[in-house]
DNA sequence: GTTCTCACA
DNA sequence: TGTGAGCA
């Protein structure tokens, strides 16, 4: 396991800040969860906390469900994934994507079209992902 | 101000 | 999925 796994699974972002990385609204967000596409972490104020990794597969079901897939069998895919990554062959080389590479897709998200009003973000949340 | 759960003229 | 209520 790299150490890089810990810095992705650890719990970072409330939701109004992963609406904006992700694109998608705190109904759809909360729903993906309700459908256990996701799992983010829980303040003791009962508020959402996700980490790098539940935006990746925030993402990814976008993109599933821009492609026209519904919820079961994005459920499917992603069950797939995972399976994936734990068959793995712990020694083999992991085709996964780098932490450098995610950190540039969330900076292409907050960077897409549509997203001018991205200054309130810069303040803190993800300045230290980007320096 | 932000997020949460619940519910639907 | 949106939206609004009523809380914390």
């Amino acid at each position: 396991m790299g150490g890089s796994e810990i810095r992705r699974t650890m719990p970072l972002f409330p939701i109004g800040i992963v609406m904006q990385l992700a694109d998608l609204s705190a109904r759809q967000i909360r729903y993906y969860e309700e459908h256990e596409l996701i799992s983010p972490a829980r303040t003791e104020g009962n508020r959402r906390l996700f980490s790098l990794n539940d935006i990746d597969r925030l993402l990814e079901i976008k993109d599933l469900l821009e492609q026209g897939i519904n919820m079961a069998g994005i459920k499917k895919i992603l069950a797939v994934s995972q399976k994936e990554s734990v068959e793995r062959d712990p020694v083999a080389k992991k085709p996964e994507m780098t932490d450098d590479e995610l950190r540039t897709l969330l900076k292409k998200e907050m960077l897409s079209p549509g997203k001018i009003s991205r200054s309130s973000l810069r303040a803190g949340d993800l300045s230290r992902f980007f320096r």
